[in-house]
DNA sequence: ATGTCGATACGCTATCGA
């Protein structure tokens, strides 16, 4: 069983490269972001005929995340992180898939930082800390994938001393990020390339792909559960190198 | 500081967010 996350940077314009890799790695379940539709002009007839199912959060002009699954229906629980009523930004969806728990996350980049964005960021990460910990104690197999818009060390960014004071890396950024894995969740890639340099995004801007000037910011934690079905993960590198392609490569693991 | 995308609107050019 193949699991992805895909910040498709626009579902709708993206529409081609998406299906072309839906098409080539057929996935079992995927979880995407930044659909940047609103709930209405998500292409399910498409998602459809290419063969999955499809539960969906949607937004005018931003954010937005979908999970796809090409066998059952997805089973939606929620399609919001609870802890705050106010939020109206699409950042997450969650649904159970072949019994295994799927929370589909887009966490708020946040720059400029310091100031509000940041604020906000720090604060969804700490409603996704208090969540996480509720899902965790379920034991149950659940697995968060998704855009975290974190870095999580030095070691997952090419120029470390160049985003110091970017909200991906800020201190605490990292260790939001560090103490949500120290519930006792698995970084599913980094656990089984504990010394591989690992990109999931590159920038535009200024040939960044071409330089392999790279960022890791889509991350799989898996709950214990999940982890001992673990057999495979990876990135689709090659996407990202693809005509009118998104600025994030897909990311998958494979379970038994 | 720069650069490049996708979506949007008082729409063919500019702005915002990333």
């Amino acid at each position: 069983m193949i699991i992805a996350t895909y910040n498709v940077n626009g579902v709708n314009g993206r529409l081609p490269v998406l299906l072309r890799w839906l098409q080539e790695k057929q996935p079992d379940v995927v979880c995407l972001q930044e659909l940047k539709a609103p709930q209405e002009k998500f292409p399910e007839k498409e998602i459809n005929d290419a063969g999955y199912h499809a539960v969906w959060h949607g937004q005018k002009s931003w954010n937005g995340v979908a999970i796809l699954s090409r066998g059952s229906e997805p089973q939606e629980v929620r399609r919001s992180l609870p802890g705050n009523d106010e939020d109206d930004q699409s950042r997450y969806i969650e649904a159970i898939v072949d019994g295994i728990l799927i929370g589909c996350l887009y966490l708020p980049n946040g720059n400029p930082s310091p100031g509000p964005k940041f604020d906000y960021k720090l604060s969804w990460f700490d409603r996704l800390h208090k969540h996480a910990d509720y899902l965790l104690k379920e034991n149950v197999p659940v697995v968060l994938a998704g855009d975290y818009n974190a870095i999580p060390t030095g070691f997952d960014v090419y120029k470390p001393e160049r985003w110091v004071d970017d909200a991906l890396f800020r201190p605490e950024t990292r260790a939001a990020y560090k103490s949500l894995v120290d519930q006792g969740w698995t970084d599913a890639l980094r656990h089984l390339y504990p010394d591989e340099v690992i990109y999931t995004f590159w920038d535009y801007f200024r040939k960044a792909y071409d330089r392999n000037a790279g960022l890791r910011i889509d991350h799989f934690l898996l709950s214990p559960l999940v982890l001992e079905r673990l057999v495979a993960a990876g990135v689709d590198k090659e996407v990202r190198g693809w005509e009118k392609t998104s600025d994030h490569a897909p990311v998958w693991i494979e379970l038994n």
